[in-house]
DNA sequence: GCGTATATATCGCACATCGATATATCGACG
DNA sequence: CGTCGATATATCGATGTGCGATATATACGC
């Protein structure tokens, strides 16, 4: 039988908050920490974040662009953009799912 | 200046998945892996079912009941369930404002 | 009685999170 | 012109989680 909900993959939250962050267009890491503290409320520290680039980049969901200044920005690949969309419609479905065994009536 | 994302907090998926499938009813460890495999597509092993239990149950979100036979049920707190709530929406906005960005256009 | 499905428990490795710390530069302000 | 806070990246170490493997026991069909 056909799955329900469609998979949403393998990578944790700081992960994700950072493709979605690179997906307003290329930032730098800095960039990146502030505006997913900007839009969470929760801080992204360096830790997290410069081992969930590498490991992003890794894997070919980011790529590198050539440094300016101190920075060193990044952008989503084709396939980071495609792989995110997936994730976040299964996340999505995933969360209209629950919601809906939860009795909450959505908007 | 709010946060335009509310969190979505601090479970990773195995946990939510757990959670999202307690709301529906209260099940027994076996009837929980098997029902999440059976949304999800991806088996959930035991190692990580039962050590995720015990930490829910820890944290109060979720309840063992009277064991029947050899089963021992869980079932969501009342807490668990506000949680879970709070944190399907987060996750919702969290998708929508991702697919958004990304140019996808929803149903 | 033999294999398969049901059911729970535990160990150990690998990996991720995340706070702390370090380092360097830039701009503003006194 | 000196220092302080913001910008920017890098790395280390503790702890938590995920997850596959293994173990064990019972019930059911064949």
């Amino acid at each position: 039988m056909e799955p329900t909900i469609p998979e949403f993959g393998r990578f944790a939250e700081p992960s994700l908050l950072i493709l979605v962050s690179l997906s307003d267009g290329p930032k730098h890491g800095y960039a990146i920490m502030t505006d997913v503290e900007q839009a969470t409320g929760r801080p992204l520290g360096p830790g997290t974040l410069y081992a969930a680039l590498a490991r992003l980049e890794e894997r070919g969901m980011i790529e590198a662009l050539t440094p300016v200044d101190r920075r060193r920005p990044y952008r989503l690949t084709a396939v980071g953009a495609a792989n995110l969309t997936e994730q976040l419609h299964g996340l999505s479905a995933f969360a209209r799912h629950g919601l809906k065994q939860l009795g909450v009536t959505e908007p």
